[in-house]
DNA sequence: ACTTGATTGCGATCACTGTTCGCAGTTAAA
DNA sequence: TTTAACTGCGAACAGTGATCGCAATCAAGT
């Protein structure tokens, strides 16, 4: 709102004092371009739309929020608001596989998010209190400072990673909706495959899947993320040994 | 370019026998694109400028390319043709290491990839033929065939997420050009880290950073996710004792 | 040699996009 | 009551991706 300050939207205040009540809030018009990226996807969130759907001109957005683009910021960090945060007494690593595992499931809610989240940085109150939390399920862990935000970093780029590949593939699976190039990849696919010049990619495709759901896939990779790092899965334990203890994993190894 | 059909890009052929010779090329066009694209970043990369810029009419582009978002996975593919993927017979993990950090010096080179890398799944030649080379490597390890696509992609994801955040930074230390909200961004860190409301992000933050450079931590990062994937170094070894001998890493362990 | 038909280049145009401006109306403090 | 800050917003601007239709071009078929 004050016309040109470099400032950023986490410590602009809402509204100040005097003037007229505004009629919307940033947290009604935030609701509204998440129902909205919901539903039609990031790129139905346009500002006239969001401005609709909430029953208001568009310039007026422009009084709650500098630009589209502080617009997405604030998206992401109110979904961010979607982790349960409560501490735990439990090792480090399953903290973090918790975490991880909620973040799944925060982007299985809201597929525009997945991208979003490794383009750029977002560093909301929300995504902060999320990083509080995960540094402090890493207070045992033998790591210095910067090592630990890093790992928490990668936790979530390989979460993120993860979830787009089961997006992008759930995505041909739906019964025959807008899902019209999915198909097309699919056959594209199914052609290199079957032309002679990825021998080794038509080799490994071919193979079977392992049995186990994505739920356990994604279990299994970040697990495998994180005894790599170093989390300690217990007690003091440094790593090192990495006996690999955890449940989901059915045959002895893998990926 | 027949009106439409839901056909891929890598296989629709440029140009057909009859009629008069184009003037330009995919080629050229992608290359043009991509030149645009490093020196002034993604968002100036539009059909009206690239036809400008290889002069031309904004609609003839559309006898090359029947979308911008095809000409961006036409980018994508050509800059990843980049690698040098001669075989070789060093152990796994030093090759899939060389592949990451071949990658690694491409998105510096193309500060747009790293974001889009992680955003779109990436299906042409080059990325197939980088697939097959990492797949080649991977030959000896003991995984089933999805997995080691699935270590591939995650190679990628760390390797993006990684380099995403060397650009973010590296974008602050800038004499004093174009980044003007780099210095709120870190004005605003630095008022994180003062006030008391995430005393671990502070408290991690204000440890000393490893001395070893970017290049070093990126090794170190993407060797420990290798390790835990269970990529061999060396013979035939499977995982297991992880005796870490890569030569990087100058304290013992973190991350 | 000439017709045929596919293909190219491209100006004009459409439907949108994010964003700015200026103005009328509203409100709290001085 | 004046003042000054603020709100809502219609209109407009500069761009965007994309489509259409037309003249020009060229290779193949007759």
């Amino acid at each position: 709102m004050p016309p040109h300050d470099p400032i950023n939207v986490w410590r602009r205040p809402e509204r100040s004092a005097v003037g007229p009540k505004p009629e919307h809030s940033r947290a009604r018009i935030v609701a509204a371009a998440i129902g909205i990226a919901d539903q039609e996807g990031m790129a139905a969130v346009s500002i006239r739309r969001v401005a609709a759907s909430i029953g208001s001109g568009a310039a007026s957005l422009y009084r709650y929020v500098r630009s589209h683009d502080e617009l997405v910021e604030l998206m992401i960090d109110t979904v961010s608001g979607e982790f349960d945060l409560t501490p735990s007494a439990e090792p480090a690593r399953s903290q973090l596989l918790d975490l991880a595992r909620q973040g799944r499931i925060i982007m299985h809610r809201h597929p525009w998010l997945a991208p979003l989240l490794l383009a750029r940085p977002s560093m909301g109150p929300n995504s902060l209190e999320y990083l509080e939390r995960a540094l402090s399920a890493l207070e045992t862990a033998t790591m210095s400072g910067p090592s630990k935000v890093q790992t928490v970093a990668m936790m979530t780029a390989i979460a993120s990673a993860f979830v787009q590949n089961e997006l992008a593939s759930a995505a041909g699976s739906g019964s025959g909706g807008i899902t019209l190039d999915a198909k097309d990849r699919a056959q594209y696919m199914s052609e290199v495959v079957q032309s002679t010049k990825y021998p080794l990619l038509a080799e490994a495709l071919s193979e079977q899947h392992e049995p186990a759901g994505p739920d356990a896939m994604f279990t299994h990779v970040m697990t495998t993320y994180l005894v790599g790092a170093g989390v300690p899965a217990g007690a003091g334990l440094i790593q090192g040994h990495n006996d690999r203890r955890p449940g989901p994993s059915k045959t002895t190894n893998s990926n």
